[in-house]
DNA sequence: ATGAAAGCGCTAACAG
DNA sequence: CTGTTAGCGCTTTCAT
C-alpha cells in the first residue's frame, strides 16, 4: 500500500498516501489533492470518485507533510497559559480549542505557570512547529519575554487584560482581547466606595502578579481615593486608603481563608474586603463565619471573577464577571482573522459585569 | 539567509535553515545536525562551533520538517478530554503537560465535550498529524470510537477510569491510569452503611455518564445491599436502596442544589446524599442550609473528587479524594514508555482516598 | 568523525 | 479541468 513507485525503499510507511489514493483512482496526485482539499479545479466526478476510494482505502492525509509543504496550510497555532487548575484558563482554553477546532485549526498547548524563564522557553519550542498563531496570557511578564512577543513575525493575541500591565501601549504589541483590569477594580472601588465608609483591606497573593490583580487593586485604590476614601493612618506606609497583604501561596480559597485571619488580626478595625478573586473571596467569608462575624453586617466582602462558586452560596458573592469563555472565543477569532490578512482591531474589549450579590 | 543554493527559487522562507548554519560552519548539513542535537559523530569542537553558529544566526530548528522526515522524531501527543470548565481535566491535562514538555514532547489537545461524534472527528483529525501517542479521557463511549481506539497503531491511554466501563476488558484495549469507579463508590457506600441507617439518595446528571459516575454509583449501591440496607419500598422500580434523580445539566453547583431540591421535595424522608461530584455536593449542602436542615444532623451528604471548594467549607466535606495531577503525570509516563518501547502495565492504579469530612 | 545522496507526502507554480 | 515539475528542511542510509 506504500508508495507504488519504489518499492525497493527501504523506508517506513505503513500507511496510504496521497500517492496511492491518486493512482487507484486513475488521476494525478494533484488532482486528488484538490478534489480531496475541495478547493477548485476538478469535476464532480472526478471529485466523488477521489473521496470514495480514499475513503475505501482509509486514507488519512498526512497533515505533517501539508503543514510542512505549503506555507499556507499550516493550521496549527500556540496556546500559552500559566496553570489549568482553575477556571478561569480553563474556560478561556475551552472556548479557543472550539473555536480553533472549528476550522479545522489544530492548538497545540503549553502550562508554564508564572515563571517567565519556561514560559520563554516554551515559546521558542512552539515557533519550531511553526505555528500561524499564538494566543499568550496576558500577565506581567520580563522585560526578555515581553521583547521576544513583540518581535514575533506571526499574529500573536494576548488575552485576559486589555493593557498590558506596567507596559506602555506599543504599536509592535499582539493584540488584545480582554478587558480593563484597571478599571474594573475602580469599578468595584467605586460600588463599595458609595455602600461603606472602610476602612479597606485587600488580600491577594504575593511572587507573581497573578493574573493582573494588581492592576485591579491600583484601580480600587485609585477609585477610593477619588471618592475621598481617607487613608487609615501611620500605619500603612503608602497612605493608601487600602490596607493589604499578600500571602505567599497560589490564589484558592486556602489563601483566602488564612489572608483573611491574618489581615483582620493584624487590623480587627477592617469593615470592607477586596479579593484577588473568587476562590479567595469564599475562603475568606468561610473565615468570617466561623468567627462569627456577619456579612455584610460586620464586614463586607467582594471578590473577582464571577466563578461559579459565588453564585450558589447561601449569602451570594458580590463580584465582578469576567466571560472567559467569550474571551477564548473572541481571541480565537481575532487571531483568525490576522492570520487570513483580514484587518483586526489592537484591542477587543469584551467588558466585565459587576454583580451585586449580597455580601457587599 | 535562504537556503543559498537556489537563489531563484520563487517560494518562501525568511528563516534561517539547517544548511545556513551548517554552510556558515563549514561542515555538512549532517554535521551541524548531529551537533544539534547532540546524538553522536562529531567532535567537541565541531559541535561548539555550530551551536555557536546557530546561536547567532537565530536558527530554529523546524519541528514540522523533522517530524515529517523522520519516523522517530515526530514527538507530538494527542490529548483528547471532554472539559475545561471544572478542575478535573484541567488539573490531569496540566499534569500531562508538564510531563510531557518536560521530555520536549509537544502536546496537541482536543476538548471534544461528551459527543462521540465529535470526539471521533477529532481523534482522526489529530491523527492526521501522526502523532506517536494518544491520550483520551475515560469514559463511557460509543461502540464506533471504542472499536477506533482498539485498532489504533500508535500507543494510547486511557485517564481516569481502570475498569472501562460497560466494556469487557479486551487485550487490544488502550493502557489505563486511574482508580476503579466502581470501588471507590462500594468503598463510600461501606463507610455510609456503617454510619448511617438510610434512606439513601443520589444525585447525578443525565444524558451522559459523566466521569463515570455511574460506575460509582453501581458500586456505591452494590456495598448498600452488602450491608444489608433495604429498599425504601415499591416506589423505587428497581428496588434499589438508593432513590436516584439525574438532572438534565451539566454537574455543577447549580445542578447539585436545585437536585437535592428535587430529590428531597418527592422523597423528604432521605437522611443520607450521595453525589456524582463535590460541586454538586457543596450545590446540595448550601440547599440544606437554606433550608435549615442540619449537616449531617438531619441530613448526611457524601461528594466524590476531593475538590478545593470541599476542603474549606466551614462544615468539611466528606469525599473521596482523586489525585489528578498525578493521573496526568503517571499517564504521560505511561505513554512514553510504551512510545519507547518499554515494557508497561496495562493498568495503572493511582488509588484514591476517602476523606472523612464533617458532612457524614 | 564526517559527508553525499535520497526521499518523507504534500502543495505551489506553471503548463496544457 | 488536469498533469508535470520542483522543492519544503530535515533525517536516514551508506560511504568514507
Amino acid at each position: 500500500m506504500t508508495s507504488s513507485k519504489k518499492p525497493n525503499s527501504t523506508r517506513r510507511s505503513t500507511s496510504v498516501s496521497l500517492a496511492d489514493v491518486a493512482e487507484r483512482a486513475g488521476v494525478s496526485k494533484m488532482t486528488a489533492s484538490r478534489a480531496l482539499r475541495g478547493t477548485t479545479g476538478y469535476s464532480a466526478e472526478t471529485r466523488a470518485l477521489v473521496l470514495k476510494i480514499a475513503e475505501e482505502m482509509g486514507y488519512v492525509p498526512n497533515r505533517l507533510a501539508a503543514a510542512f509543504g505549503s506555507d499556507t496550510a499550516n493550521n496549527l497555532v500556540g496556546i500559552c497559559i500559566p496553570t489549568l487548575s482553575r477556571e478561569l484558563y480553563g474556560q478561556i482554553l475551552e472556548g479557543l480549542e472550539n473555536r480553533f477546532s472549528s476550522v479545522n485549526y489544530q492548538p497545540i498547548v503549553g502550562v508554564v505557570g508564572y515563571d517567565d524563564e519556561v514560559e520563554l522557553a516554551w515559546l521558542n519550542s512552539a515557533l519550531s512547529w511553526r505555528p500561524s498563531g499564538l494566543v499568550v496570557a496576558g500577565r506581567e511578564r520580563s522585560l526578555a519575554n515581553r521583547t521576544f512577543l513583540q518581535s514575533l513575525t506571526i499574529p500573536c493575541v494576548e488575552i485576559w487584560n486589555l493593557c498590558g500591565g506596567k507596559d506602555t501601549m506599543e504599536k509592535s504589541d499582539p493584540m488584545r482581547v480582554g478587558f480593563n483590569h484597571f478599571d474594573a477594580g475602580a469599578e468595584m472601588g467605586r460600588y463599595l466606595a458609595n455602600r461603606y465608609q472602610g476602612p479597606f483591606g485587600y488580600i491577594g497573593v504575593r511572587d507573581e502578579d497573578v493574573n493582573l490583580g494588581a492592576e485591579r487593586l491600583a484601580g480600587f485604590t485609585s477609585a477610593l481615593l477619588e471618592c475621598g476614601i481617607p487613608a487609615p493612618g501611620r500605619k500603612n506606609k503608602n497612605n493608601s486608603p487600602v490596607t493589604t497583604t499578600f500571602l505567599k501561596d497560589k490564589a484558592s480559597f486556602y489563601a483566602g481563608y488564612y489572608g483573611t485571619e491574618q489581615l483582620l488580626t493584624a487590623n480587627p478595625d477592617l469593615r470592607v474586603l477586596y479579593y484577588l478573586d473568587d476562590n479567595m473571596a469564599v475562603g475568606g467569608m468561610m473565615l468570617c463565619q466561623q468567627k462569627g462575624l456577619k456579612i455584610p453586617g460586620d464586614v463586607a466582602i467582594a471578590g473577582f471573577g464571577g466563578m461559579d462558586i459565588g453564585a450558589i452560596l447561601p449569602t451570594r458573592l458580590t463580584t465582578t464577571a469576567a466571560f472567559r469563555l467569550r474571551i477564548g472565543k473572541t481571541a480565537a477569532d481575532a487571531l483568525l482573522k490576522k492570520i487570513s490578512g483580514s484587518p483586526v482591531g489592537v484591542l477587543t474589549d469584551v467588558g466585565t459585569e459587576l454583580v451585586r450579590g449580597e455580601t457587599a
